[in-house]
DNA sequence: AATTTGCCCAACCGCAGACTC
DNA sequence: GGAGTCTGCGGTTGGGCAAAT
């Protein structure tokens, strides 16, 4: 089995690791005040941490960034992702995208945590009382996965977009902006059976 | 009161595409 | 054009905490 020595990772036995500090959280925010969000390698050497850029990049993204709400996702912003993960699956990034103030790593487990067995529950009420419905891909968010999942030959980012393409025009819209409203609120008025 | 269980969330890991030299 | 590096992503892990036993 052949290696790939070439990409760059965070040296277990020399970074720090672990839970961040308010010390670290300030030294790293005032670097990329002056240096940006990018170059993380450099940041993370500028700041004097001991961690790696990949971890630096980490907790910029998803503590320290500006404008980043916490905890509470509204009614409203659960119905989004619901809807989201049923057009998008696992692109988390993507969904956040359209969250103004969320973090993809915030949706994700948000999901995990509490949707997705909200969906399960669904289901097995759902087939309980109907069961052909759960045949169809729509009506079932892990079967949209499988197509987008399978990985045999081809790599699964080319499958997920293969699988996309029907939705290209859709998804046009969605790539536009941070927050369309006017579009969102119209996304939020799709009839239910669309999915 | 002590222990176990389950949940939540921050952080880490590995992969793959993009970028740079 | 190719090798090496950086960046971004999704999956997974593990610690802290509260509820249950």
């Amino acid at each position: 089995m052949p290696t790939t020595p070439t990409r760059s990772r965070c040296s277990k036995r020399d970074a720090n690791r672990g839970a961040w500090t308010a010390e670290e959280d300030q030294k790293l925010a005032q670097v990329i005040e002056t240096h940006g969000p990018r170059r993380w390698k450099l940041v993370a050497a500028k700041a004097g941490l001991n961690r790696c850029g990949k971890s630096c990049r980490l907790r910029w993204l998803n503590y320290l960034r500006p404008n980043i709400k916490r905890g509470n996702i509204s009614d409203q912003e659960e119905d989004l992702i619901l809807r989201l993960h049923k057009l998008l699956g696992n692109r988390w990034s993507l969904i956040a995208g359209r969250l103004p103030g969320r973090t993809d790593n915030e949706i994700k487990n948000y999901w995990n945590s509490r949707l997705s067995k909200k969906i399960k529950q669904k289901e097995s009420q759902s087939k309980f009382l109907e069961p052909d419905q759960s045949q169809d891909p729509r009506n079932n968010p892990s079967a949209m996965h499988s197509v987008a999942d399978n990985d045999g030959g081809t790599s699964k980012r080319e499958e997920e977009m293969k699988s996309d393409v029907s939705r290209d025009d859709f998804l046009d819209n969605f790539n536009e902006g941070p927050l369309n409203l006017e579009w969102m609120s119209k996304f939020l008025e799709v009839d239910e059976s669309w999915f």
